[in-house]
Order: C-alpha cells, then structure tokens, then sequence
DNA sequence: ACGGATTCCTGATGGC
DNA sequence: TGCCATCAGGAATCCG
C-alpha cells in the first residue's frame, strides 16, 4: 500500500517523464474515482502544463504551471532528481530545472490558467500511476487516462478502486477536507514538536496512523518504527516521556528515509512510476511477520488489532 | 464531541 | 480440484 516513501517515490519517478508536458485530454473509465468541484473537462479546455511532481502525505501531486511564467519553457529534457537532500524541508516539488520547496509554488496573488494549481491522486491500497506510450490501450483497472502534448498517456490503474483523483485550485483549497486536515510533514517536524502532538489517551500507534497527527503514515510504518524505537503499539500516547517520543520519531524518521532510498516496499500492488518494485519489504522487521521470531530476541512476535488494522510487535522488545 | 465500528472493493489465500 | 469464507487496509461516514 503506498505510504509516505511509495508516493514519494512515485513522484521522483514520474517528474522526467510529465515534466514540461501539457495535459490536452483527460478520460474517465467505469466508476469514477474523481472527485471534487473542478471536472476532467475543465483540463481539457485549459490544457495545463505540468511543471513538476511532488507529495503531500500520502498525496501524488502534478503541479501546474503559473500564468506568465516560463519554468518548463525551455522543455529541458528532465532528469530524475536525486536523493533529496536530507535537511531539506519537505514537502518538496521536483522540476525540470531542479528541486524546489512545493510551498513556494503557492505564493499570495499567484494566478494559475482557469485557476488549475495541481491534480491529486490518492493511491489509498492499490492505485498505480504509469505513464505509457500513445498505443498502449486501457488495462482492466485503468480508471482515468491522461493523453499529454507528446502522444504519451498518464494511466491512473487501480484495483481495488479506493483511490480518488482531484483537480485542485487555490480558491478551493481551504473547502477541501482532507487537505485542510492534514498534518505536519514527519520529516521536517522537530523531536519536541512530534512529541507534543502524542499528548493523548488513544494508542500511540492510533496517533500514528491519524493524518492529523502527522501526515503520511500507514501501518508498515508505525509498525516499523514503533518495534525500532522499543514502543509497544498498544501504549497510549501521553503516557510515553517527551524523551521515549523524540526516540520514535528519529527512528520514524530513519525508517521513512531508508525506505525512500529503496523506493518504497512492494507488497502486492504498488510499483514506481517506471513499473519497478520497490525493496524494503526486504527490511521488514514486524510487518507481516506476525508468529515468527523476533529478528532481534527470538521472541515469537504477536499480533493484535488496532485501529481496525494487524499490528505486529514483540512483546520482549517493545514496552509500554 | 470524541472515538470506535462500519463501509467501500477485489485478489490472494486457506480450509474442507 | 473446487468452492466459499476470510483477510488486507485509508479514510469517509455512521453510531453510541
């Protein structure tokens, strides 16, 4: 399922190949997974440019090109941006010029073509963005279809038809929900302000999963950073000391960024936007592992339910 | 108001 | 072998 360092990676991988490209037709198939006010027929009239690619939590975004500006004018042949800098502050918008803090891109007064600022996707379990040549027909799961100015076509496929594409402007960002609610971003938090938000009675791996809390997580990795600091899932938050928190998020903050480097874990469905698997899976510690021994004591590790989702942990190392 | 349970969806898996 | 029940899970929505 993509989380954080999945999307991320998706949006790394998608930059070179949308990057400076013009969306000039948009087609839904079957039970449509768009939603919100701004309808596919409105990028076809308006025909955005895609300047660049980046994240939000768990968000895939394609930014659009300003009114007036030249960023991709040139249409320079874009390059996959390197590992990010690990100081930067995140979320960041990978162009074809380079890497460029995403929140820069929204300044006051800044005008947008029909007021079309980015498209969103949300992946939830199982959407997979691809971008195809122009003879590539339609999959089983192929949802929406997104031709560009080249002939290429951004394939939007998912099985299990969670996942929900939206076309955003500035003027309709403060309605939006989901947006409004999200969280800080996990790797540009400090320790003392991740610890403050933990400051309550529900499980500390409930905290975890909720996108206000921070934005991005999912279950492989609470669960992965919960046994890597030592935490048992089930402990509420505000009975960890500041310093117990500090130690889970550098540790979620390690795990995320490891993760990153090997592009993600492939579980079933998910794959960078060039169709490859990720390898993290390969490092899991807990996740699906559930009755096995415990890679670092031998315990048998167990699993239990919270917040509707398996929870692995041992329960030698991990204390409340 | 808050938090837990339910719902959406289909492919993989396991038991009989 | 084949069939059916179960499981996986992000977030909106329902409900106590």
């Amino acid at each position: 399922m993509p989380e954080l360092p999945e999307v991320e990676t998706v949006a790394r991988t998608l930059a070179p190949e949308v990057c400076g490209r013009a969306i000039v037709r948009a087609e839904l198939i079957g039970k449509s997974a768009w939603e919100g006010g701004i309808g596919p027929e409105a990028l076809e009239r308006v025909r955005p440019v895609i300047c660049g690619t980046g994240r939000r939590g768990k968000l895939l975004l394609l930014f659009f090109q300003r009114t007036g500006e030249g960023v991709c004018s040139s249409r320079p042949t874009p390059k996959e941006p390197a590992v990010p800098d690990m100081s930067a502050r995140w979320p960041l918008m990978y162009t074809a010029s380079g890497t460029v803090q995403a929140a820069e891109y929204f300044p006051k007064g800044a005008v947008w073509p029909g007021e079309l600022a980015a498209l969103a996707f949300h992946l939830r379990m199982t959407g997979r963005v691809f971008v195809f040549d122009a003879d590539v027909p339609a999959g089983p799961h192929t949802r929406a279809v997104f031709t560009l100015d080249n002939g290429r076509q951004l394939f939007f496929d998912d099985v299990r038809k969670f996942g929900r594409i939206r076309c955003v402007s500035l003027p309709e960002l403060p309605a939006w929900n989901f947006w409004n609610a999200l969280g800080p971003e996990p790797l540009e938090l400090s320790g003392e302000a991740f610890a403050s938000r933990f400051a309550s009675v529900r499980p500390v791996k409930t905290l975890l999963l909720d996108q206000s809390v921070v934005a991005g997580v999912g279950n492989i990795y609470a669960c992965e950073s919960l046994f890597r600091a030592g935490i048992r899932p089930d402990t509420p938050g505000r009975a960890l000391s500041p310093s117990r928190l500090k130690t889970l998020h550098a540790c979620l903050k390690e795990i995320l960024l490891e993760a990153i480097r090997e592009c993600g874990s492939s579980i079933r469905d998910y794959r960078t936007a060039r169709g490859d698997a990720g390898a993290f899976q390969n490092h899991f510690c807990v996740y699906g592992r559930a009755g096995e021994p415990c890679l670092a004591c031998g315990s048998t590790l167990h699993s239990v339910r919270i917040a509707g989702r398996t929870t692995v942990f041992c329960p030698h190392c991990q204390l409340g």
